[in-house]
DNA sequence: TTTAAATCGCTGCTTACACAATCATTGCTT
DNA sequence: AAGCAATGATTGTGTAAGCAGCGATTTAAA
């Protein structure tokens, strides 16, 4: 892999709050924020609603796949689904073929949950978009895409 | 204000793992561990860290200052603070202008402590921009700038 | 086949965060 | 000037995050 050797950042001028890291942890904390607000009214945090979502999608079918989208520690995860399980909202049951793995699913309230509250956060994320044309919102998620690649690609190549 | 009527996301069509959301949010969560990890043998944890840091580039004299930099819990960040005292880096005296206020400035210690590890942080953050021209992180910079004054418009039109 | 390593979900334990309440001080209002 | 809201720092408390370790199971290696 290319590593090239960048020097955006440097001693004597970096700034705290020009930096990239900084804009992205205030804009996302206040989002969020303001999401945790809204779904609170359904008594869901964020987490479990983000829960409910990899689920819906099929992309997570079990605790680790839901961790390793989320960042999510699977021992807080646990505790978390087994909260979910027991509000009906998703089912857990012992894989047959690798009896290690719980497959999780949602049950047909948790999916009835998520139609519920799903405007509302698609709402909240809208708004924050608001000083954004459609065009400018591609282009922060292609930028984004591209760093994101890029942090896994550091993380495969673990000296 | 103006208020755009925003449709970026659409329930029928929103997947977690396209939004600028997670992707900003895996992309800090994997920069941040990595220069917690390097810190580390430093004895400093990145709140830390980055305390110092707005201290040194006088944007922040006050805890309060710094909890809003930073969305540092301004509890926590008192604790913090007083662990940062005791280990001779910062100094905290009542401000006789203000006797609420207790004004905070670095140490000679601690600014040497700062300048030590800078390069070390810097260096995580210009590889975790690798992929990147310079260009394109000026690009992303000024994205993100517009979004985050975007996000504190709308906390100052609060209803 | 027997070992060794890896994976998965889960459980304690420690620590940090988030929220509310408190106290002192200051500024505003009337 | 007196009352009252606002601000700044701090403390206390409940909850959740983060971390290491465990048992069970699967995969890979020897």
């Amino acid at each position: 892999m290319l590593l090239a050797k960048m020097d955006y950042y440097r001693p004597e001028t970096y700034r705290a709050q020009d930096s990239i890291g900084y804009l992205m942890h205030r804009t996302t904390h206040a989002v969020k924020a303001r999401i945790e607000a809204k779904l609170a009214a359904f008594e869901l945090s964020f987490h479990q609603w983000l829960s409910l979502l990899w689920l819906r999608d099929g992309v997570a079918n079990t605790a680790s796949d839901i961790a390793k989208c989320t960042q999510i520690d699977p021992g807080a995860l646990a505790r978390m689904l087994e909260n979910l399980e027991t509000r009906g909202w998703i089912l857990r049951e012992r894989s047959k073929l690798d009896r290690r793995v719980v497959s999780l699913s949602l049950t047909e309230a948790g999916r009835a949950e998520l139609v519920l509250t799903m405007p509302t956060v698609l709402e909240e994320l809208n708004l924050a978009l608001g000083a954004f044309t459609h065009a400018e919102a591609d282009q922060l998620t292609q930028l984004l895409r591209k760093l994101l690649a890029h942090q896994q690609a550091l993380a495969g190549t673990l000296s």
